[in-house]
DNA sequence: TTGTACGCGTTATCAT
DNA sequence: ATGATAACGCGTACAA
């Protein structure tokens, strides 16, 4: 079984320097290289990537983290569209990916993985305000990413969208067609996405001039708690709802539907995320366009150029996001596609 | 910077060899082994995977692949469950985790990165009866454990469960309930588990002296050919349905209470999978229970038992399947559990 | 119990 | 353009 470089070299009669060079792309002549390659396809030999990586530093292997509930994670769409930008720039890049889902409580065991020198650099989710492993990451000296970003991540490279000003120009968009009492379902307490945009929609209703008394129940990012937190609001007399995400939406449409108010009429509603389901509601739906996807590519791109350059300093981008508004806020009378927001 | 063993030797003035011991749990004086580990302690030293791979030929890490439409992937808990199972093992043992998701067109490419000596082994599903990626993984110096197999897998070691047996149970149980017109709404053609619980269900109705002409339609494993099929069905006037699993049963169920039908009353309902809304739907569903979770640990389990005895041939297991009975079939007022089926 | 020394398969530097 | 040869960091016979 032909395995090694050495194996190759005595069977193309050149040395293990010049098979290594012909796998690289270093500098061959024609004629040898043309032998050397003949003898390589015949053994469809694979590089050692243990050895690879050892000897040059550099493994092609990026880690990514994504530290959530499992049970979450294979529940909403958002996660395969990120995998799937970042998986488009990775393999563009030749580079091989390793994928942990949420191991729960073994943080630990988890960082040792990580730290053991065979990868390139990491990209990591930071969701909650408090992650000991993200913090971990950080002060490793692994490249890392962090998709989103906390207050104090403000020297990490990150990529993240501006949940405040999305949140503040939905609700904006609310109070602008007449909305007075508008209520928000929050996403779960403790994560960034779910504070930021609570943030926002304050910031909003304070602009408008209007109190948010009673006007917010606590959500936790899916359609039960949306169905949920609807009755409550419902029962309070809003004529507008913001939720903190397209699922959570859809839960709030069903409890509104099934005390048969009509949509928008009756209560507006918005969501967030845009993701692909929310156009095919009854009514479609009134949210923000995250582009996930592009997203996901924009975090593996800002990963390699952390590789290339590591004495560049960190990365912070802030993607755009985009308000989409359909039926469940203007009715069928009047359509259009909002601006662009965010930084 | 503290990085090698070296360092640590030079650190608490033994050899590196001793360290190597310590860290790796030889044969050290106790003496000596405090002084080492305190030294180690203070300096949160991590193993370099590559050179510890590259030296003892085991790498403490294994590949999973999931070779799915990673939209398919993200959308059904069952997938959440067979990695949770696999978790448990994995970390039992200390073992590390590569996943692969679904990257369709690049086969080849993912071979290439499997292939590279830095698996000690690796688990792949084959849920379809062509594969190209399976086939060249078994046929790979690599250990490799299949969830599911295909008849060619004979040789192969691999997990699964008897879906034909199980198939003619949930239908016998139909069957044995008076109905007499079984429809059944398929699970993706190709796939083993679709093909296979057609030929369980037809086993099970030929046994009963019924015929199965008009009554089997396409689906596809998901809600909305379950919803689709079923209205082809009822048009054809069946009295039961079977659906290849939970989530088309949850889609046939919709569209019969649209239609305004009772269930069972006028049409029984079963499923498989037993996932965990199941028990929720209205009424409960019928349905074979798989222990996903437990599947995936078996699966590791067994992949284990491969490489601490790579010489003991092929490993194959075949889990038992549970068929729970619930009200989607027989009503109020009987309710019971079935028997274990499966070998 | 502890240390010495070699090998794992590759990259990279230096001569040639 | 090509070939020796020294790392890379660790495990592990073997010797002491």
């Amino acid at each position: 079984m032909v395995r090694t470089l050495d194996d190759l070299a005595a069977l193309s009669g050149v040395s293990r320097a010049t098979v290594s060079r012909v796998v690289n792309g270093g500098p061959v002549s024609e004629a040898t290289r043309r032998r050397v390659m003949a003898v390589l396809e015949s053994t469809n030999y694979r590089p050692n990537l243990a050895a690879r990586t050892l000897a040059s530093g550099r493994s092609g292997v990026v880690g990514v983290v994504f530290h959530i509930d499992p049970h979450l994670l294979f529940q909403d769409p958002y996660f395969a569209q990120l995998l799937q930008g970042m998986t488009d720039v990775l393999s563009e890049q030749a580079t091989g990916m390793m994928l942990w889902l949420g191991n729960r409580s073994k943080e630990e065991t988890l960082e040792q993985v990580l730290l053991m020198g065979l990868l390139d650099g990491v990209i990591v989710t930071a969701y909650n305000l408090e992650d000991p492993l993200v913090d971990g990451l950080l002060a490793s000296s692994l490249p890392t990413v962090v998709v989103g970003h906390r207050r104090a991540d403000r020297t990490a490279s990150y990529v993240d969208v501006d949940h405040v000003q999305a949140a503040d120009n939905v609700t904006s968009h609310l109070t602008g067609i007449g909305r007075r009492r508008v209520g928000h379902i929050t996403g779960r307490r403790g994560t960034v996405a779910g504070e930021d945009r609570i943030t926002g929609y304050r910031r909003a209703m304070a602009r408008a001039g209007l109190s948010t008394d009673g006007l917010m129940v606590d959500g936790d990012f899916n359609k039960a708690s949306g169905a949920a937190g609807a009755v409550q609001l419902l029962d309070r007399g809003v004529d507008a709802i913001f939720c903190a995400n397209d699922a959570t939406a859809d839960g709030a449409l069903q409890t509104i539907r099934a005390r048969g108010l009509k949509v928008p009429e009756d209560v507006a509603l918005a969501g967030f995320d845009d993701l692909e389901f929310a156009a095919h509601l009854d009514p479609p739906l009134t949210t923000v366009r995250q582009g996930v996807r592009q997203q996901g590519a924009e975090v593996a791109s800002t990963l390699f150029q952390l590789l290339q350059d590591p004495g560049g300093g960190a990365r912070r981008v802030i993607l755009p996001t985009e308000l989409v508004i359909r039926q469940s806020t203007v009715g069928q009378l009047q359509q259009a596609t909002g601006g662009v927001t965010g930084a």
